[in-house]
DNA sequence: GCAATTTGTGCAAGCGCTTTCAGAAAAAGT
DNA sequence: ACTTTTTCTGAAAGCGCTTGCACAAATTGC
C-alpha cells in the first residue's frame, strides 16, 4: 500500500525503456507540454510562476530534451558535419580540435567523417552527413571541384578550406600560404642561401600551389635565379618527401637549403638527407611549413611556419554557425609566423 | 496548362522545405507508408510485386529515410559515441581511424568527443553522447573509475580500453602492454645492455603500469639488477619525456639504453639526449612503444613496439556493435610486435 | 464600467518513420 | 464446398518535441 510502485495508469512504450520526457515534466509542474517547450526554448512568454515551476521540475527530474525529437520537430539538429581527409592527420587534427572546441562553445556538435582525399569518399561523406540532417558542413580541403561544392551547398551551407569559392552559402577560409612560404624562403635567403630547393606538395592542391608561389616570390624579390630543377614534387607526406629528396640528391643538383612545403615532407626529406650523410643544418638548412607539434622535437628541432591551424579550426566553426544562423561570417585572418629553431643556419659555402 | 507546376493539393510543411519522404514514395508506389517501411527494413514479408514497386519508387525519387525519424521511432540511432582524450593524438588517432572504418562497414556512424584526460570532461562527454541517444559508447582509456564506467553502462553498453572492468554491458579491450614492454626490454638485453633506464608513463594509467611491469619482468628473467633510480616518470608526452630525461642525465645515473614507454616520450628523450651531446644509438640505445607512424622518420628511425592500434580500433568497433545488437563480443587479441629500426645497437661499453 | 488589447496557456496537428492490430485475400485442410 | 491457417496490407497510434491557433484571463483605453 505504501511506496511509489505501480500507479498503473501509464501505458508503457513498446520498445524503449523510455526515460523522462517533456510530458512527465509538464505533469510534474502542472502545466502543458507546450509550456515546457516554451521555457526550454524561450520561444514565447511564460508567466514567472509557471516558468519557475517548470524549471524546478526540470531540475528535479534532471530532464534533458532529446535532440533527436527536437531535430525532427524543428528541422535543426545543432550538428555540424565535418569532413576531414584523414582523421589521424597531425595537421588537420589540430583543426579538428579547434572546430570541436569552438562548436562546443556555440552549442553545436561536430559529426566527423573522413574523405580520404578521394572525390568518391568526399561525396559519400557529404551525402551521409546531409542525410543525418546536419545544419552545416565544414570541409577541410579535399579535392572537390568548386562546382560540386556549390551544388552541395544548396542543401546545407558550407565552410571550406583550400578553395576559392565564395557565395551566399559557401564561405572559404584560407591559410596564409603565400605569405608563409615567402617568410620561410626569405629566412633562408637572409641566411645567405641562394640555391634553395623547394619540396612542393601535390600540384592539384590549392595550398600547395600557393606555397610554391610564395617561394617564387621571395626568390624574385631578391632577383635570385629560379632553377626549375630545384623544385621537386612530393605529396605532402613523409614518404613522398623522402622519395623526392632522394631523387634530387641522386641527380646531384647543388643546393644549400631546402624549403619543404609541409613539415611531414620535411621529415621525410630529413631522413633522406641523413641517409645521404648530409647533416642538418650544417650541410643543408631545412625549413618546413605547418609547424606541427612534433617539429619541436625532431632532431634538430625544425624551423617552420606556423599558421595556427587550431585557430583556423575555430574560425571555421564560427563561420559555419554564422552561416547556419543566417549571419554573414566575418573573417579573422590568422597571419603566418616563422618559428626559427635549429634546422637552419648561415650558408657557409 | 502544361508543365508540372502547382498541383496544389499538398499542404506545405511550415518550416522545412521538406524533401522527399516515405509518404511520397508510398504514393508513388501505390502502397501505404507501412509497406515502404517494411521493405526498407525487411521487417515483414511483402509481396514480390509491391516490393518491386516500392523499390522502383525509392530509386526513382532517390529517397533516403531520415535517420532522425528512424531513431526517434525505433529508439536506435545506429550511432556510436566515441570518447577519445584528444582528437589530435597521433596514437589514439589511429584507433579512431580503425573505429570509423569498421563502424562504417557495420552500418554505424561514430560521434566523436574529446575527454581531455579529465574526469569532468569525460563525464560531460558521456552525458552529451547519451543525450544524443547513441546506441553504444567506446571510451579510449581516460581516467574514469571502474565504478563510474559501470554506472554509465546501465544506460548504454560500453567498450573501453585501458581498464579491467568486465560485465554484461561493459567490454574491455586491452593493449598488449605487458608483452610489448617485455619484448622491447629483452631486445635491449639481447644487445648486451644491462643498465637499462625506463621512461615510464603516468602511474595512474593502466597501460603505463603494465608496461613497467613488462620491463621489470624482462629484467627479472635475466636476473639483472633493478635499480629504482633507473625508472623515471614522464607523462607520455614529448615534453614530459624530455624533462624526465634531463633529470636522469643531470643526476648522472649511468645507463646505456632507454626504454621509453611510448614513442612520444621517446621523442622528448631523444631531444634531451641530443642536447646533452649523447648520440643515438652510439651512446644510448633507445626503444619506444606504440610505433607511431612518424617513428619511421625520426633521426635515427626509432625502434619501437607495434601494437596495431588501428586494429584495436576496429575490434572496439566490432565489439560495441556486438554488444549493442545483443551478441557477446569475441576478443581478437592483437599481439605486440617489436619493430627494430636504427635507434638501438649493441652495447659497446 | 465596457470594449479593445495584450498576454499567457493548452489543444492538437505536425516532423518522418515504425509497428501493432485487425481484417482481407489467398492457400491449405478435410 | 467450407473451415482453418497463413500471408499481406493499411489504418492508426505512437516516438518526444514544437508551434499555429484559439480562447480565457488580465490589462488598458476612454
Amino acid at each position: 500500500m505504501a511506496g511509489p510502485a505501480a500507479s498503473g495508469d501509464e501505458k508503457t512504450a513498446p520498445h524503449i525503456a523510455s526515460s523522462i520526457t517533456a510530458d512527465v515534466v509538464a505533469r510534474e509542474a502542472g502545466v502543458s507540454p507546450s509550456t515546457v517547450s516554451r521555457v526550454l526554448n524561450g520561444s514565447a512568454r511564460v508567466s514567472e510562476s509557471r516558468r519557475r515551476a517548470v524549471e524546478a521540475a526540470i531540475a528535479k527530474l534532471s530532464f534533458e530534451p532529446s535532440p533527436l525529437a527536437q531535430g525532427l520537430a524543428k528541422g535543426k539538429t545543432k550538428t555540424i558535419g565535418v569532413i576531414t581527409q584523414a582523421i589521424s592527420s597531425p595537421f588537420y587534427g589540430e583543426a579538428l580540435r579547434g572546430i570541436e572546441d569552438q562548436l562546443g562553445v556555440l552549442g553545436y556538435m561536430p559529426l566527423f567523417a573522413s574523405g580520404h582525399w578521394t572525390n568518391e569518399d568526399n561525396i559519400r561523406c557529404i551525402s551521409l552527413l546531409q542525410k543525418r540532417r546536419v545544419d552545416g558542413l565544414i570541409i577541410l580541403t579535399g579535392g572537390l571541384s568548386d562546382d560540386a561544392v556549390i551544388k552541395y551547398s544548396q542543401r546545407t551551407p558550407i565552410v571550406i578550406t583550400g578553395h576559392e569559392t565564395v557565395n551566399r552559402r559557401v564561405f572559404s577560409i584560407n591559410l596564409d600560404n603565400y605569405e608563409g612560404a615567402r617568410l620561410a624562403t626569405r629566412h633562408l635567403i637572409s641566411l645567405g642561401h641562394t640555391r634553395i630547393a623547394c619540396l612542393a606538395g601535390p600540384l592539384d592542391h590549392f595550398d600547395a600551389r600557393e606555397r610554391i608561389r610564395g617561394y617564387r616570390a621571395a626568390l624574385a624579390e631578391k632577383e635570385l635565379p629560379q632553377d626549375p630543377n630545384l623544385i621537386v614534387s612530393g605529396n605532402f607526406s613523409a614518404v613522398g618527401g623522402m622519395l623526392a629528396m632522394n631523387q634530387l640528391l641522386d641527380a646531384r643538383i647543388e643546393f644549400t637549403a631546402l624549403f619543404a612545403c609541409n613539415d611531414q615532407s620535411a621529415y621525410g626529406a630529413a631522413l633522406s638527407l641523413y641517409r645521404h650523410g648530409l647533416r642538418i643544418p650544417d650541410d643543408i638548412s631545412l625549413v618546413g611549413f605547418d609547424d606541427l607539434y612534433d617539429s619541436r622535437f625532431t632532431l634538430p628541432p625544425l624551423t617552420s611556419v606556423n599558421i595556427s591551424i587550431f585557430e583556423v579550426g575555430r574560425s571555421a566553426a564560427s563561420a559555419i554557425v554564422d552561416l547556419v544562423e543566417g549571419r554573414q561570417p566575418t573573417v579573422r585572418a590568422t597571419a603566418a609566423e616563422l618559428v626559427v629553431r635549429e634546422s637552419t643556419t648561415r650558408n657557409r659555402r
